[in-house]
Parts: C-alpha cells; structure tokens; sequence
RNA sequence: GGCGCCGUAGCCAAGUGGUAAGGCAGAGGUCUGCAAAACCUCGAUUCGUCGGUUCGAUUCCGACCGGCGCCUCCA
C-alpha cells in the first residue's frame, strides 16, 4: 500500500488520515443526480472529483466500494413529471439513462452500485419505522412523519449550524405548522393528488406517501453495506458543499438516530462550479451540460484537465478561455505520448527511470495530501518537459520503458490523455497519396507544391509534421 | 443576522513563516526549405488594502474593500 493518504474531513474542518474501519476496503458513497432533468457540468463537477478520489484510493492500494445513489423521487422529479404529464418513472428513465451517458462520456468508472431510491421503498419504510420505533421521528398532524431534531443533541454538528441561529426567512415550509419545531425535518410526506397522479406515493404503515429527500441516502447506503459488509458506518461520504447543509446534516440525524452508530468517518465536499462569479445552476439558467459539450466536440480529457488543475475545494470560474487552455494541455500530453511510444527501448536509461521514479513520488505526495490534483498536473507537464529534453538530445537516451509505465501510471489516474481519433480510411488514403505528392515536390525542391498540397490538408483538417521518420499527420 | 469560501503574472491556478509550482497566451532563439512539434531564454522585487505579531509574512492575527455560497429538498 501507498502512503497514507489524507483528506479534509468537513466533520473536523481539518485534513486527516484517512483511517477505513477495515482496510484495504474502503466504502464510499456519493451522492448522485436528481434524475429529473440533464446533469449540468457543475454536478459533474463533483462527480469527476469522487471519481479521482477512488482512482486515488484504488491506486494507493485500497479496495473501493462506492454507492451512487440515484435520486429518482423528490420535489423536483414529481413536478417535473407532472409538467410532462407523464408517470414518474417513464420520466425519470430517460434521464437516469442520458446520466449513464454523460458519465461514460467524462470517463468517470462506475460506481460499483446505482440503488434508485423508488427500490428500495421497504427499505425506508423501515427506518422510518425505526425512527418512530425509538421515538427520534413523530407523525405531525399533516399525516407526515417527522425527525425530532430535538432528540439528536449532536445535530448540526456537520454544518456548524446553531438551529436557533436559523435565519426564519425566504424558504419557510409550507407544512411548519405541522411540525413541533420548525427545523423538524420530513422524512415521510404524506400523500397528495400531484403526488398520487405521477404514481409517487407508496403505501406505509404510517400512511401512504413518499420519502422525505434524505431518507433515501440513509437507507440505501446502510442497507448496501450492512448486506455487503454487515456494518453501519462509511468510511467515506461525499457531494457538493451544498450539501452539507440540510442534505447529510440530515442524513446524519436519520442514520446515526436509527443505528446508534457513527454514520460516515469521513466527510469529503467539492466545490461549485461557477460561471461568471456564480454558481452553474438551472435556476440561474447559466448551465451547460455535458451533453452540450459532447456535441461541440470537446474532448472529455479536456474537461477533466480543466477541473483537476485546480483544488476540488476551490471554486472554478467555467470560461471557453480555461477550456481552450485546457484542450491545449490534452494536445501537448497526447503528442508527449506519443513520442514516449515511439522513441524505442533499448537500455541506458538512467534518466530517465530518475523522472519515472520523480513523477510517481511527486504525484503520490500530491494527491496523497488532500487529492491536491493541480500539483499532480504540475508534476506531469514538469515529467512532460524533463523527459522532452532527454529524448530532444542528439544521442537519443534509451531505456524509456520505465518512463512509460510511469506516465501511463499517472494519467491513469487522471484519465486526461486525448481520445484516440480515427480517419475514415478514404480520407486516409487520400492523405497519404498527397503525402507522397508532397513528398516528392520537396525533393525537386518545388517548395510552391508542396506548401499548396499542405494547405489542401488542412482545408480537410489534416495536420502535418515532418520528421526525421518521414511525415506524420493527425485530424486537428 | 448566523455559518463558510475566495481575491497570487494578460487568463487559469498551486504553494510555504525564510523570500513565488504548473498550464494557456505572448516575445526572442535553436531546429526546419518553410512550417509544425520539441527544447532554451524572458514575465509577479511581489501574492486585494491598511495595520499588528515576528529577525523575517503572500503564508499567522485584526480591521477594511471587493466577489461568492449555504441557512430545509441545489453537486
């Protein structure tokens, strides 16, 4: 295994060790979509940081288990149903679908389970039963079921929210009257028309309805690793900051008020996404999606270098500038590869195995210290232009086997090298034809011809490069 | 009002109580028929402002200015 690997624990404010309760595995759940529209890049955001968060993990030794839970029930998923005058689930599929979709397309690997909370309905009811069982929740007189945070001394530790500090303000719920404190939160809402008319309420023994927006994370996260792994605690949990407060908060009443047990040992959350200043969102309409980006043709390499050069708990501007920067960076590390590839393996590779054995130590302490990925990306273009150097000098230093191994280590991790581009094969052999033409021109000198056939390439997007191994060109 | 985040070169962005990583863009150079790629050289005497602590602060403390987030269903 690895060196220790730390991380800022929103729990303590602090970075620390990470310390699973029962190494090498690692149980991690993340929160997942609201499955009533497109994900925007800005959750995708968070996603791409959990997702270098269990590459981290598995490469320092550790044997992940992540969740992602996929919200198909709330507020949202219902309203949105019931403008499309559709039932619920045939609205949420499309959508859990387009997610799996824009996750593939990011390279983000899946989590090893996707529970969607309207299976696991029993599994809710219970704890909701539970709760009322050791008398945490209570049935208010709207026929919702309750949590009594009056009954959790320790809540709004994670948030650092004094309850009585609560603003009374803006967002007041309807439904306050119902509840014995204001900050009392559901965990079962009883049944309404709207609710009845998309085929979102259930039946319970507490009466008909549906989950409360945190009950689903609880339930589903201690029922997957109670049957996998009998026990009640994560080890890691993570989302977006603004899910600290009510969203895990909550969580964290509901579990540890059911199972008497620490709920998560460590609590990780990224930052937004911000575009000019302000958080992407859909109810500022300044979103993109991933989709939107799929379609203009970016290279998801491109998104994932953009979002790693810069800390996970840092907020991002998202401008076509820093994307643009970015696909320059893609383009450099996949010529980079390229040539490492090329350059042949013989022995004497001093070194190079010296920058090999540098990247890796530098990538480790990075991403080790908190996942600080920008200093990982520094250590790669530092390895990028070290080795440029070494293989740039007249006797070619051989041996870059070791070097190799190390860079494909590395941008394993990160996953930012650019997605491999193929020409259909009557482009291509057009090229080569005009390669050839050119080839000969230069020969005779005839440099007019040939700067004319390399400007024809490029109208068809053909990029050429001459070298000592004879002319290459790529699609740009 | 409460809790919290941010302000570092043209742009993006790391970082440390001891004198500023990396990327993109730009300028010059090497190489090239010309290019491209790659490499070399060049940029903040300075890290929002003003104070304080210190032998020394961008890094710690305070105030202020500016931007942002959360405060009950937003990643």
């Amino acid at each position: 295994m690895a060196e220790q690997v730390s991380l800022f624990n929103t729990l303590t404010r602090r970075v620390e060790p990470l310390t699973p309760l029962a190494p090498p595995r690692v149980t991690l759940y993340t929160c997942g979509p609201t499955v009533w529209n497109y994900a925007h890049i800005g959750n995708f955001r968070t996603f791409l940081f959990e997702d270098l968060l269990r590459r981290w993990l598995e490469y320092a030794g550790y044997q992940v288990f992540q969740i992602m839970n996929l919200t198909d029930v709330d507020d949202r998923t219902i309203k949105a149903a019931r403008t499309a005058g559709k039932q619920l689930a045939v609205h949420t599929a499309p959508f859990t679908q387009a997610f799996f979709e824009d996750r593939d397309y990011l390279r983000i690997k899946p989590a090893h389970v996707y529970p969607r909370a309207t299976e696991y309905m029993p599994a809710m009811i219970a704890l909701v039963a539970r709760l009322l069982e050791r008398g945490v929740a209570y049935k208010g007189e709207d026929g919702s079921v309750y949590f009594a945070i009056a009954k959790f001394p320790t809540y709004g530790r994670l948030s650092r929210l004094d309850r009585r500090e609560i603003k009374v303000g803006a967002r007041v719920a309807s439904d306050e009257y119902a509840k014995d404190d204001p900050s009392d939160f559901a965990l079962w809402k009883k049944a309404d028309a709207e609710d009845e008319a998309v085929g979102a309420a259930w039946d319970a023994p507490f009466g008909r309805g549906r989950p409360g927006w945190h009950l689903e994370c609880s339930a589903m996260a201690l029922a997957e690793i109670g049957k996998r792994f009998a026990v009640q605690t994560l080890d890691i949990h993570g989302g977006g900051v603004d899910l600290i407060f009510p969203h895990h908060e909550n969580e964290i009443a509901q579990s540890e008020g059911a199972t008497g047990q620490v709920f998560a040992r460590h609590w990780l959350h990224g930052e937004f996404l911000n575009v000019r200043g302000s958080k992407m969102s859909k109810r500022h309409g300044n979103f993109l999606t991933a989709r939107d980006l799929r379609e203009q043709g970016v290279d998801a390499a491109a998104v994932r270098l953009l979002f790693f050069q810069t800390h996970y708990r840092q907020p991002v501007d998202f401008t076509d500038e820093a994307l643009e920067a970015a696909k320059e960076g893609v383009r450099r590390l996949g010529e980079f590869h390229q040539r490492l590839q090329g350059a042949g393996s013989r022995e004497r590779g001093a070194e190079l195995d010296k920058l090999a054995e540098r990247l890796e130590a530098d990538v480790a302490t990075a991403l080790n210290d908190d996942l600080n990925a920008p200093r990982a990306v520094a250590a790669l273009f530092d390895f990028v232009r070290a080795v440029n150097r070494e293989l740039d000098k007249p006797v070619a230093p051989a041996g870059t086997a070791r070097a190799l191994a190390a860079f494909v280590r590395v941008t394993d991790v990160l996953d930012v090298l650019p997605t491999a581009r193929s020409a259909d094969p009557a482009l291509a052999r057009w090229v080569e034809e005009r390669i050839v033409a050119r080839a000969q021109a230069r020969k005779s000198k005839d440099f007019k011809v040939a700067d004319v056939i390399r400007a024809e390439l490029l109208a068809k997007g053909v990029e050429i490069e001459d070298t000592p191994q004879g002319t290459k060109w790529r699609l740009r």
